[in-house]
RNA sequence: GCCGCGUUCGUCUAGUGGUCCAGGACAUAACAUUCUCAAUGUUAAGAUCACGGGUUCGACUCCCGUACGCGGUACCA
């Protein structure tokens, strides 16, 4: 029988990053064995529906690109993957398990009478160990609501059964639940698949995350300019880690390797700085081109987007995120606000005396200006000034950008254009800010 | 309360009885390089392996207990 696997999320808002990692772990495990990966709506709780979240959902696994076979909109043969349209399969298992009197109406709703002695045991997938609970923990519970619709514990083992799924990879929440799975299994007659209980992520205060902790939504993470496939590597290594050790690897790495083996069952707290980094590395890897292609899909709505190709292998190293390429190099674009407080920064006296300075020789350097003799005239009158060298340029970078961190100097020198530098030197001149 | 899962540097982790006075990565610090910031390189600091008992010649690794955290105990998933 060929491995099938499930996420199964219920549409109650963008999903956050707990979801997007337990959808990557589905996705590889049944690459890894050439098997499908399905996604299945689970929306049986009607108070929790948010409008939109489908989209969201669809959006976030095609963004990660964590394509699965079959689906709401890409059906299979195994019905509708949507479960409230398909209330009339489990109608008709509540009334079988009713008729054979392993379950009885209580209030509207129906029960499943459960196993009372002896305990309930399987073997699982995270830890490679054994899970036992006695049966006397487990009530009689719901499997059909008031409402008519099935509760979690019965709509997923009915769909898991019909559509066929040999791996049942979820969080470990679910862990207490699974004797009754289990049961319903055996009432229905059924072989129950394989369980694969994953730790769950954890917020800063160790509990479970979720939206109410603002945990961010994967695609916010997008929005933020993070790369797919450094966030892909970094959930990757929560809670799994690379049987070579490496910190860098694809997803088509990952698959190559992965074994459930390889999982701790501790939950893993999710740290944004080591993303960060990840993140850094992805983008210094990938050659200025690509890069160029993937700012400008980012930059949506930047006016001089065409425009960027010459900055990228100078920003290259000096960006985490795709959204970091604004802040760094606004200011060639448009004449910056000038700020007092960034010129008290600089350990440099008389200010306006070395611009002036500053402005009469670079009115006399020939255009277009030659890198090496820009050089050698400021390093000569820094050494007039008795200034450091660092010092000079750094007042340089500042008079014409405004900023404390840019780009190479040279570079966005000519970027901006000597006539746009000079008459920024100029209306600074004007201006009080050097008094 | 009861049931279950978990517990190795701040964080993510390696480790399946000796090769571990515990290794790597991020973060941190220092130095080098440098026109800034980065990037890069080198080094440093950081974990009595939650605690207490066993078992064993030997335990981070196996067993038991305790503590703490988390989850379940819903007509939520």
């Amino acid at each position: 029988m060929s491995v099938r696997v499930r996420l199964a999320p219920s549409p109650t808002g963008s999903p956050h990053i707990g979801t997007a990692w337990q959808a990557l772990f589905d996705y590889v495990f049944a690459k890894k064995n050439n098997g499908k990966f399905i996604l299945r709506l689970e929306d049986t709780d009607r108070t929790r529906l948010v409008p939109g979240s489908e989209q969201q959902i669809y959006e976030t696994l095609n963004w990660l690109g964590l394509d699965y076979d079959e689906g709401p909109e890409k059906k299979g043969d195994f019905g509708p993957y949507i479960q409230s349209e398909r209330l009339e399969i489990y109608k008709k298992y509540a009334i079988q398990l009713q008729e054979k009197d392993l379950a009885y109406e209580d209030e509207g709703a129906v029960r499943f009478k459960t196993i009372k002695d002896g305990q309930t045991t399987w073997h699982d997938l995270i830890g490679d160990k054994d899970i036992s609970f006695p049966n006397n923990t487990q009530e009689d519970f719901v499997i059909i609501k008031s409402d008519g619709y099935p509760t979690y514990n019965f709509a997923n083992v009915i769909d898991d059964h019909l559509m066929e799924i040999t791996h049942v990879v979820r969080g470990n929440e679910f862990i207490s639940s699974t004797p009754k799975h289990l049961m319903l299994y055996k009432a229905l007659d059924w072989q129950p698949p394989q369980f694969a209980h994953l730790p769950v992520l954890v917020g800063s205060d160790r509990s479970k995350l979720s939206k109410r902790h603002g945990a961010k939504s994967a695609l916010d993470y997008k929005k933020d300019g993070f790369l797919k496939e450094a966030l892909i590597n970094f959930l990757a290594l929560l809670g799994w880690s690379h049987p070579e050790g490496k910190e860098i690897f694809s997803l088509e790495d990952m698959i190559k390797v992965f074994d459930f083996k390889n999982f701790n069952a501790a939950s893993a707290y999710f740290d944004e700085t080591k993303l960060e980094w990840l993140n850094g590395e992805y983008l210094r890897l990938m050659p200025d081109e690509q890069l160029t292609k993937r700012l400008q899909e980012f930059l949506v709505d930047h006016p001089a987007k065409e425009k960027i190709a010459p900055l990228v292998p100078l920003i290259k190293e000096r960006i985490k995120k795709l959204s970091d390429f604004i802040p760094l190099t606004f200011f060639l674009f448009e004449e910056p606000d000038y700020d007092k407080e960034v010129f008290s920064k600089l350990k440099i006296e008389n200010q306006e005396e070395l611009l002036n300075k500053v402005i009469s020789s670079l009115t006399s350097l020939e255009k277009p200006w030659d890198a090496k003799i820009f050089e050698e005239t400021f390093r000569k009158m820094a050494q007039d000034q008795d200034l450091r060298v660092g010092d000079m340029f750094q007042f340089l970078r500042v008079s014409f950008s405004g900023q404390l961190v840019t780009p190479p100097l040279f570079e966005s020198i000519k970027f901006v254009g000597e006539d746009e530098v000079l008459k920024r030197l100029e209306n600074l001149q004007k201006s009080n800010i050097l008094d």
